[in-house]
RNA sequence: GCCCCCGUAGCUCAGCUGGAUAGAGCGCCGGCCUUCUAAGCCGGAUGUCGCAGGUUCGAAUCCUGCCGGGGGUACCA
């Protein structure tokens, strides 16, 4: 596929070369629109990077360059001049514009995608939420996290698992069952259990609760929870390909995953025993403190548990990417010294840690505990203001920075929210080229001189599949977001500066060209995100 | 104490593997519906990029130290 982008940064780095440069340094090269556009079209650092190695002064070098660039270019390089310290600043010609363009169209909705250097298979775990109750709101922005990098990956060219760990056992399963019990028999939850009022609700979906063992309690419940919770995430538009239970790591004697990975961390020399209790030595690897994997009473820890779940995910996939809480991150350094432990490279394992997302309502936050019962479950706030509306607003934030959602705001005012804006310019696109009544040419039809808003949004659709590769890379959708809202905008300018009904023929299916290639654009973006791209509004 | 995240416009936040006068949305002020969707468009005001040093031709961006906010620091999961 085209990307003229790309294809312009493989005749700057010939130019570097032919320059007398040493072009492996690309990577650094910039090639951008700057800021102000008086500086041109386009502007790269490439002399500022390169010119050491050719010996030249930054802005001679840069000069070359443009010698250089203006022979191999031709009419797609209207003009070029070096600024400042030896910043190359290029003027494209019309008939760049009218090329990129078409490369754009001719590949539709693909365009910017199967950029990814590396094709790796990923395994991506998110949500992963405890199934001790329904999910929460703040559950809403891990799944819309890992379900938009997972596509975002995908979209990039890489196979991508998506992995739900169902934690269906230990200690809090264990209150789970005593807790809805307590509900059947119609008494208090004991003091460390799950006293929300959806326990009584499950209580009375589960037959003869009230005499049945803990245990077993418990497994009725979580069956009954992880599918709320898996209809929850569908009607959200997430879906896993694998639910992973952890109690099919557990077994009742020595043979389980658990016990075999404990037995292979000994053997690595990484495991020592202390105080009743098998312990591994992650401070060898990195971390403060060791810690437990088998405690004096024999029962494995649910670090055990998890060491042995990605042993068996390294097992599966080139990368792993767990996508955590941000309570969490005190684990990180253990995990990775646990792969270690396991003669892995650590560096298969990401783990993204989410900041926190805090529900605003009267202008005081609300906490949440899934414990006490007192918390806004991802259904209430989808009730609220719509699956499109929730997935934009949880991603359009890094997932570094925390997130305060505030309800009263996503209630009253959901038409202020930016992704109906993107929406509006989708279904604009749309409905103009459909009022046009001509279709789409396949190839653009060379116009009049370009409009400046119609170059402008070419320059835009033609920086997507950068976008891409720094959102995959990044593993920030939020950018996403961004893009796709500065898209909308510039789409809404040529929208206006650039009439696609009255124009003349040829001006008509050049714009006809552009509209639906930002319409296609926009529903590519909106796609990566999760939220529907509609015709109309 | 130690570890992680944050500190940029009135508010919420982009920008952060260094680049030319620092951006968006919302809010605020003023205009625009006989013409492709007014869920829209146009114009305007608003910043010691937390503070102090350092590296650099160049720092919101990298380094060090402080200050402020949030979170974590279990033989819980």
């Amino acid at each position: 596929m085209s990307d003229p982008i790309a294809e312009l940064r493989a005749t700057l780095a010939e130019a570097i070369n032919a320059a007398g440069g040493d072009a492996s340094v690309m990577d650094r090269v910039a090639l951008d629109p700057p800021k102000d556009l008086k500086f041109g079209d386009l502007a790269t650092n490439a002399a500022l990077v390169s010119a050491g190695s050719s010996g030249l002064p930054p802005r001679d070098f840069a000069a070359i360059l443009g010698k250089e660039l203006e022979a191999k270019l031709g009419d797609s390089l209207a003009s070029w001049d070096v600024a400042g310290p030896g910043f190359l600043n290029l003027t494209l010609g019309d008939a760049w514009y009218l090329k990129a363009a078409g490369s754009v169209v001719e590949a539709g909705g693909q365009f910017g995608s199967g950029g990814s250097r590396d094709l790796e298979k990923v395994i991506v775990e998110f949500v992963s939420a405890n199934p001790t109750g329904p999910l929460t709101a703040a559950g809403g922005r891990h799944a819309a996290y890992g379900d938009s990098l997972a596509r975002i990956l995908e979209f990039h060219g890489n196979t991508v698992d998506r992995e739900y760990y169902i934690n269906d056992a230990g200690a809090q399963i264990q209150r789970l069952g005593l807790s809805i019990i307590a509900r059947a028999n119609g008494t208090e939850v004991p003091e460390d259990g799950y006293s929300g009022d959806y326990i009584i609700e499950l209580a009375s979906q589960i037959p003869g609760a009230a005499d049945e063992e803990p245990a077993e309690v418990a497994q009725a419940g979580i069956k009954i929870l992880v599918a709320g919770i898996a209809s929850t995430l569908e009607r959200y538009g997430v879906s896993f390909d694998h639910w992973f239970s952890e109690a099919t790591l557990h077994g009742p004697d020595g043979s389980s995953q658990v016990t075999k990975t404990c037995d292979a961390l000994q053997r690595g020399g990484h495991a020592f025993s202390e105080d009743g209790a098998l312990w591994l030595r992650t401070t060898d690897l990195g971390d403060d403190k060791d810690r437990v994997l088998v405690r004096s009473d024999g029962e494995p820890t649910y670090f055990a548990a998890d060491i042995a779940y990605h042993a068996d995910k390294l097992s599966r996939g080139e990368r792993l990417i767990d996508v955590w809480g941000a309570d969490h991150h005190g684990y990180v350094a253990r995990m990775t010294a646990a792969i270690a432990a396991l003669g892995e490279d650590p560096a298969r394992l990401e783990m993204v840690i989410m900041q926190f997302v805090n529900l605003v309502e009267g202008g005081t936050r609300s906490q949440m505990s899934k414990r006490r019962g007192d918390f806004v479950t991802l259904d209430d706030l989808l009730d609220e203001i719509g699956v499109d509306a929730a997935r934009w607003f949880m991603l359009q934030r890094s997932h570094d920075t925390t997130v305060d959602l505030d309800l009263d705001l996503a209630r009253d005012s959901s038409a202020e929210n930016p992704v109906y804006y993107v929406q509006y310019a989708h279904a604009r696109a749309f409905s103009v080229i459909a009022k046009a009544g001509v279709g789409v040419p396949a190839i653009p039809m060379p116009a009049a001189e370009l409009h400046e808003s119609e170059k402008q949004l070419i320059r835009r659709l033609v920086s997507w599949p950068a976008e891409v590769a720094e959102a995959a890379t990044r593993r920030a959708p939020h950018r996403i977001c961004a893009y796709a809202l500065v898209l909308s905008q510039e789409f809404t300018a040529f929208y206006r500066d650039c009439r696609i009904i009255g124009a003349t023929d040829t001006e008509r299916d050049f714009r006809l060209v552009l509209a639906a290639a930002a319409q296609a654009q926009i529903a590519t973006a909106l796609g990566l995100l999760g939220v529907s791209a509609p015709n109309e509004l």
